[in-house]
DNA sequence: CATGATAATGTCAGCCGCTGACATGAGTCA
DNA sequence: TGACTCATGTCAGCGGCTGACATTATCATG
């Protein structure tokens, strides 16, 4: 550590343009989606556009739909962190709540990009496939062994880490499309809160 | 209606053929895939171990991960039926739970077939995506139908049909994946049961 | 029973997502 | 400066999937 007050190490430059080519490639194949739809935009169309070649595009990204969702392992963390620093005597639900919030706070920050992901998830299925399977299951698998590690739970055994997390994107997606049909107009994190309240309501 | 007494129309020569070949597809597919894994096996030599072209293959089925999945839509509307068939006054989650272990009830009846598709899905990535975001999704979609319709809410207003529909099947995950992990040798039904408990659990 | 309609299949050509292999050049470090 | 690492380019290829057209089997109808 030669750097002391930096969290992160400062990068150099092969780094640098490294993270510069994947945010290029990540902008204009927004930029081209937005314009034309998922199907009618090439992975080739988007390494054009961001000036490198095709297998370029593929050593960024395993596959067209994660260009489109280039956030997800810092959501996850985001979202991890959020969940650690929930007091331990917090309920478990409210904790969860806590911690997919920070998604949703996301979403507030970056609107376009949400909503871009939202029109293409209702209009394309393997878009929305990938949100579920890829995306949605990345970080509900997080949010389980982190629920797990919490209670001292063994996630393999126990099922409430699992399904208190497949619940909790249940919830999640309910809200995502809620907020898409408001044409993306309406508060995500009250859309969200009103989902997840529902999951208190199962037991009554 | 020539026919009296049975309840589905006869069905010609020419259906007949047609859902056999569906049937010797799925056969191959799944042994083939049993034999060698998913991604050693080609869409070719599915269809040439049925004896029909590739062209056929597809005009069968939309991908290759769905010829494993042949009976979703049957099942979707057992589980359909299953949930319509719920006194009126029992509790919703009752009544979710008695068509989602309709599903259960299809696994125990063809362990081979449920067993080959937790295998497959635990060890191809691809094979779990379509799990969820097509089968699983798929019906997850028709409970959320069935529960607003049962309440006279709207889906698309009222987030609880989809958050439970959502629920439920993110148990079903949960007893699929522990299921799988006993190598298909547990009670799938029990595990189920014990995975939706805990959404009654989440209030407390 | 003959004949025209319908629908399932075969054939062929092609797009495109994605990958392995090897070469090159820019960035890094001693 | 020189060796090393690593991001990128190039090229070739596999395989999932689709459109278009021809062919054949089934079905309905006069």
């Amino acid at each position: 550590m030669t750097d002391v007050v930096a969290h992160t190490v400062e990068p150099g430059r092969r780094e640098r343009k490294k993270r510069q080519t994947r945010d290029e490639l990540m902008q204009h194949a927004a930029r081209l989606f937005a314009e034309r739809g998922f199907d009618a935009v090439t992975t080739e169309d988007i390494a054009d556009a961001a000036d490198v070649s095709q297998r370029t595009f593929f050593r960024h990204f395993p596959s067209k739909e994660a260009v489109l969702y280039g956030h997800v392992d810092e959501l996850r963390d985001t979202m991890a962190a959020a969940f650690a620093a929930r007091p331990a005597d917090e309920h478990v639900v409210d904790a969860v709540r806590a911690a997919v919030r920070t998604i949703a706070e996301h979403y507030a920050d970056n609107h376009d990009e949400a909503y871009l992901q939202a029109r293409l998830a209702a209009a394309f299925p393997s878009v929305a496939a990938h949100a579920r399977a890829v995306v949605q299951a990345e970080w509900e698998h997080e949010l389980t062994a982190a629920i797990a590690a919490r209670m001292g739970a063994d996630p393999l055994v126990d099922p409430f880490p699992e399904v208190l997390a497949g619940a909790a994107f249940a919830a999640f997606r309910s809200a995502i499309r809620r907020w898409g049909a408001t044409g993306g107009r309406a508060d995500f994190g009250e859309l969200l809160d009103e989902s997840l309240l529902v999951l208190a309501a199962l037991a009554d």
